[in-house]
RNA sequence: GGCGGAGUGGCCGAGUGGCUUAGGCAAGGGCCUGCAAAGCCCUGUACACGGGUUCGAUUCCCGUCUCCGCCUCCA
């Protein structure tokens, strides 16, 4: 860990390895979106300028074969899952990043990159196939702590290559893929090169933050370091990879078949439950998925949204300017604390809960504005109205229920005057059976729809 | 074989050389309520194991065990 000072104050450029869009989203890839939408929303909350790049692999082997299979053209197959990411990104209120580069809109910059390693004796090409030269750039190994000699050598020798960790900048065309043309006969992409293009291309040839999941530090972000640096460029000063949800104890993958859709467990919870569930953990930390502990996360989410509404209920609208407690800001500076950065909310919320209680409107209000802010810097406010965007038929149906709903709840009221509890039970009761909630509290009764 | 991470109270999940019980969920007790719900207050047997350093270790060091990840595509 570093102290983080951007190259620009007031600004902060960062690129995330995004999805090869070859499947459908699970909350695994998720994970990482919302790992560095929180990292963009902390960086931005006083206005700094913050650039976030998070690329498409749209061709690669996967999506070839997998369109094949499925007797698809791979560029369908690509854009139909690149589309499934998107709108699980959104779904979960990642903000859109400032630019979503695919890899086949940036080969002019790859052949260019390519250009300059092989100007530089780094790179050299084999009948078509572009290869880095590892053994050229000293520092190789130096990013995921790694020495090239001690590696296990999976690949068997492969002809022309000058060392077999030697990796691959670009694919010869093989007849029935797609290719494009270089200086050195017609290709397709390398998958580490790609990035190396697209980040400099939109962050410059220094930038600060580069990001991505555990898995890509060796050997994916090793080889973008290495061409990079390898062609005279200072690519990123910082790297943050976050950690696995996992399943009983394993990595979330397909090959496993142990992997949760995003749609799936919209069905469970909704948004912004699952992101407190997928935010709270540090992101350094596996989250070992459970039911349970989704539930959990569930609960603790609404008792956000209830002091929240409760809030709203006696005071009005709740601006979204309020300050964010020393606490809070302790815990994000802290490479990302979002547990503490939690308990720094919960603790809010429960002065809030007592100052309402209390009857003190000035405290209450400050609480809530508060707690708002500090949950909209970790895209789990509430009174967002990312979560709460009824459609008009919705409103219409709301009007007429609550003109029902009230109806009953004056019998009810009428009914508990006079101390006819055993009626004013049977009311709520009725209710409850219809799915309506009722609450009594010091300002009257109070519904909401039961969700699940 | 090389490199890295983890093992905390019923569960999830932070953190620290001693004074500080993170926080959430669940449980028990209380306040409030006609009742309920929500809320608030209080409570609990925790730091994988064995050594060592120290006045003192869950926190540092060494060793052991267990689990996981990367070294091939992967968020």
């Amino acid at each position: 860990m570093r102290e983080f000072h951007p190259q620009v104050n007031g600004t902060a450029s960062i690129y995330v390895c995004g999805a090869t869009v070859q499947g459908v989203p699970h909350i695994g890839h998720v994970r990482s979106g919302l790992n560095f939408d929180v990292l963009r929303r902390w960086l931005g909350r006083d206005g700094a300028d913050v650039t976030l790049v998070r690329n498409v692999t749209d061709i690669d082997d996967k999506i070839l074969t997998k369109a094949a299979a499925n007797d698809r053209p791979w560029w369908e197959w690509a854009y139909t899952h690149e589309l499934a990411f998107e709108s699980a990104y959104d779904a979960l209120g990642c903000l859109p990043p400032s630019y979503a580069p695919r890899a086949t809109g940036h080969v002019t910059q790859m052949v260019d990159l390519m250009q300059r390693l092989i100007d530089k004796n780094h790179a050299y090409d084999v009948d078509g196939d572009v290869y880095f030269d590892v053994r050229s750039f000293p520092e190789y190994g130096a990013l995921s702590g790694r020495k090239i000699d001690d590696q296990q050598q999976g690949e068997t020798e492969v002809r022309g290559k000058r060392d077999p960790r030697d990796f691959t900048l670009w694919k010869a065309a093989k007849p029935g893929e797609p290719s494009w043309p270089t200086p050195w006969g017609n290709g397709r992409p390398g998958w580490h090169l790609e990035c190396s293009a697209m980040a400099t291309t939109y962050l410059g040839s220094t930038f600060d933050v580069h990001g991505g999941g555990l898995d890509l530090i060796f050997p994916h972000h090793e080889n973008e370091q290495a061409q990079s640096r390898a062609a005279g460029d200072g690519f990123a000063n910082y790297w943050m990879h976050n950690a696995w949800v996992t399943m009983s104890g394993e990595k979330m993958s397909k090959s496993l078949g142990n992997v949760v859709s995003i749609p799936e467990m919209l069905k469970l919870v909704s948004a912004a439950e699952l992101r407190y569930y997928l935010v709270g953990p540090h992101y350094r930390s596996n989250i070992e998925y459970s039911g349970d502990a989704l539930q959990d996360a569930v609960t603790g989410y609404r008792r956000v949204e209830s002091f929240l509404r409760r809030a709203v209920e006696r005071l009005g609208p709740i601006d979204l300017a309020g300050p964010l407690c020393p606490d809070f800001v302790a815990a994000m500076d802290n490479d990302l604390g979002t547990p503490q950065a939690l308990a720094a909310l919960h603790n809010k919320v429960r002065q809030g809960n007592t100052a309402l209680a209390d009857g003190d409107d000035t405290t209450a209000r400050e609480a809530a504005e508060c707690v708002r802010r500090m949950a909209d810097i970790l895209g789990v406010d509430p009174l967002s109205p990312k979560w709460n965007n009824a459609s008009s038929a919705d409103t219409g149906m709301r009007q007429a229920l609550t003109t029902l709903v009230d109806r009953l709840l004056v019998e009810r009221q009428e009914a508990r005057k006079t101390r006819d509890f055993a009626r004013a039970d049977a009311l709520r009761e009725q209710l409850d059976e219809a799915g309506i909630a009722v609450e009594d509290t010091p300002d009257g009764p109070q519904w909401t729809l039961k969700d699940d």
